[in-house]
DNA sequence: TTTGAAATACACAATGA
DNA sequence: TCATTGTGTATTTCAAA
C-alpha cells in the first residue's frame, strides 16, 4: 500500500488525537467526510493503523515506580526466545518490551506499585526462570513518548 | 481524584480501543451515554486520561530500523539534564525516551530509515554534543507495547 | 452524580460524477 | 476515487430527580 499526502496527514492527526471526529479529520485534510472515512477504513484494513490507545496516568492506577529490566538469556534458540516473548506478554506489569541485538537480549519496561512489588516481580517473573542467565534492573525517573509521526512526511505525489 | 470500578472499566476499554463510540462504552460499563460522556470528560480534565493516540505501522512511514541509544552525560546538573530532555523532544526520530537511574542516564528509542540514517543521526544528535560523554547504540529486533491496563483493577468501592 | 429526552451533529451507504 | 445527498444513529446539552 502506498500513501499520499492526505493519508499521511490523516495519520498525523490520528496520532495526535485518536478520538478526533471523522468530520473534523475530513475538514482538516481537505476532503469530504465520506472520503476520510473510506481512507481511514482502508488504512486500518491494511494495518497501517494498528490501533488506537488511550494514555493513562500511571499514578491513577496506583503505579508509583517504573523500571527497565535488562535480561540475558542462557541460550538463543528460536524456541526459547519465542517462549520468553510469550511469557512477557502475559505479565500485567509489563508495559512494553524490546528484543535487542546486543549483550542484553531483552529490555522490559515494567510498572509496579512500589519497591517491594518490583523486587517480588523481578524475582518471580525473571530471575527465577531457568532460561534467564542474568537480569539488571534500572529505575526510570521519567518516561516520555512523542505524539508526532517519527519521520517527516515525504512529499509523495498523489 | 479517586476512581471507582466504572472509571477503571472506562479506562480499560479506552486503552484497548480509544475510538470506541461513547454509546458502546456506556453500554459496556452499564451507565447512560450521558454519564459515560461526563465521566470521561472528568477523567480527561483530571489528566487521568492523558491523550488518545493511533499506533502507526513503522514500515508505512519508511522506517526500517529502530534502535535504543544509551547515553551518558558528562555532568548531572539540573540545567544540563533539562536542556538535554528538551533537545530529545525536538528530534523527530525520537519515539520515546527514558531518563534513568544508573550508568546510562538516558535511553532513547529512535526510528530511522536505514543504517546510514542511524549513523548520521546518532552522530549529529548525540555524539557531537558537548554534554554527551558516551553513547551506545543497540538495534531493536522487536518492540511491543501492551494494550491492557498495567495493574489489576483494585476492587475499590464506589 | 445520574438520567432521559430533545436538539444538534455525525456516521455511513448509496449514488453519480 | 471523490463529493453529494439522505437516512438512521450518535453525541451532547440540560432540566429534573
Amino acid at each position: 500500500m502506498d500513501l499520499d499526502r492526505i493519508d499521511f496527514e490523516l495519520l498525523r492527526l490520528l496520532r495526535k488525537n485518536a478520538r478526533m471526529a471523522n468530520k473534523e479529520l475530513a475538514e482538516r485534510v481537505g476532503v469530504a467526510p465520506s472520503t476520510a472515512l473510506e481512507r481511514i477504513r482502508r488504512l486500518r484494513e491494511a494495518r497501517v493503523i494498528q490501533g488506537y490507545h488511550a494514555d493513562i496516568q500511571p499514578k491513577a492506577l496506583g503505579i508509583t515506580l517504573q523500571a527497565i529490566v535488562a535480561i540475558r538469556l542462557t541460550q538463543h534458540t528460536r524456541a526459547l526466545v519465542d517462549s520468553f516473548r510469550e511469557h512477557l506478554l502475559q505479565l500485567s506489569e509489563v508495559l512494553a518490551f524490546y528484543h535487542l541485538a546486543g549483550a542484553d537480549d531483552f529490555q522490559v519496561h515494567v510498572a509496579v506499585q512500589d519497591a517491594d512489588h518490583l523486587r517480588d516481580f523481578a524475582l518471580s517473573a525473571f530471575a527465577q526462570r531457568p532460561e534467564v542467565a542474568h537480569i539488571e534492573t534500572r529505575l526510570i525517573f521519567e518516561y516520555r513518548r512523542g505524539d508526532e509521526l517519527p519521520i517527516y512526511v515525504q512529499s509523495a505525489d498523489d
